[in-house]
DNA sequence: TGACAATGTATGTTATAACATGTATGATCA
DNA sequence: TGATCATACATGTTATAACATACATTGTCA
C-alpha cells in the first residue's frame, strides 16, 4: 500500500495542486534514499558521497582525476571537493598528486585501499537498490527516470 | 529533449541496471530541485528548510508546534531543529516559549515577520514548481508522485 | 616581454544534518 | 514516597554543501 505523504508530513491541509506534492515527494524521497545508502555505508566507515567519489576514481582508473572534474561528476561545487578529498586522502582511500605539466591541477586517484572498500559496499548498496525498487514494473522505473529528467531539464 | 543523466554526470559506461539509473535520477532531480529553490529565497534572506518551518508553523495556528513535532514534519533530527529555531529566533521569524503544563516542551511559533516572509517567499516558490513541471502532463505528474511513494514504502 | 584575464585549487564563513552525550522534567512502579 | 525510566530539549563534534574570497599557475594579447 503505497504511502499518503499528506499523512507523512502530517499536514493538515490537501495539497492545493498536485505539482507541489511532486516537488515535495522528490525532495522527501531523496532524503530518504540518502539515509537508506548512509545506513548501509556506516559500517564501511563512510558517506555516500564518498563512496560515490570513490566510484567514479575508479571509473577513472591510473589516470585519475583533477578536483575540477570530480566536483562535475558530483553535483558539488569545486570548493567542498578540495576538503572532501582531503579527509579521503587522510584516510588512504585517494593519493593527491600535483600535475607536472599543468600545476594548478592536482591529480587525484584511488588507493589500493579504496578499491577493497569499494567491493566490499557495493553489494550492499545494491541491496538498498532492490529494496527500493522491488514493487516497481520495470516500465514504472523507465517511466520515473523519464520524468524527473523532464523536471531537470525544464529547471 | 529529455537530458541523458549519463551524460549530465559524464560517466562512460551505461548504467548496469535501469535501477540504478533511477536512484542516481531522485537523488540528482532533488539537488537541482533544492538549489532552484534556494535560489529564489535568497533574495528573502532564508533557505528552503527554513521555508518549509515558517509553512509548518503557518499551518499549526496559534497553538504553534514544539520542536519534537516540527523535526517529524521535516525529516531531520530534533537536535538541529533546536538549532534551526535558535537561528529563526534571532531573526525574529518565530518565537518560542516553554509549555506550563509540560515544561520539557519549547512551543514554537510563527511571528508576524514571519508571516510576512511567508507571503512573500511562496508566489517565487511557486514559480519554480511551475516551471519545473510546465513539460509534464497531469497524468505524468500523478503516475510520478504514485512511484515515489511506492519507492519509500519500500525502503 | 609584460600586463591582464582565465583557470584550478585552497581557505573562511555559514547552514543543514547526523550522531553522541548531558540535563531537566514528567511518568511509572515497587 | 522514592528510585527508576522515558521524554524533550540543549550542546558538542563532525561531514556535506553553498557562497565568497584569496592565491598560484597558465594563457593571451598588445
Amino acid at each position: 500500500m503505497a504511502s499518503n505523504l499528506q499523512d507523512e508530513i502530517q499536514q493538515t491541509k490537501p495539497f492545493p495542486r498536485k505539482t507541489a506534492e511532486a516537488m515535495l515527494s522528490i525532495l522527501r524521497t531523496a532524503t530518504v534514499l540518502e539515509h537508506a545508502q548512509n545506513e548501509v555505508l556506516r559500517p564501511h566507515g563512510i558517506t555516500h558521497t564518498q563512496y560515490n567519489v570513490l566510484r567514479i576514481l575508479q571509473g577513472a582508473g591510473k589516470d585519475g582525476l583533477c578536483g575540477r572534474d570530480i566536483a562535475a561528476r558530483l553535483i558539488s561545487k569545486v570548493p567542498d571537493v578540495s576538503r572532501l578529498l582531503d579527509r579521503m586522502d587522510e584516510m588512504k582511500l585517494v593519493s593527491r598528486e600535483r600535475d607536472v605539466a599543468d600545476r594548478r591541477h592536482v591529480t587525484a586517484r584511488i588507493s589500493a585501499k579504496g578499491r577493497r572498500l569499494l567491493l566490499q559496499a557495493t553489494p550492499d548498496l545494491e541491496t538498498v537498490e532492490r529494496v527500493c525498487c522491488k514493487e516497481l514494473r520495470p516500465s514504472a522505473v523507465a517511466s520515473l527516470v523519464k520524468t524527473l529528467a523532464v523536471i531537470r531539464d525544464s529547471t
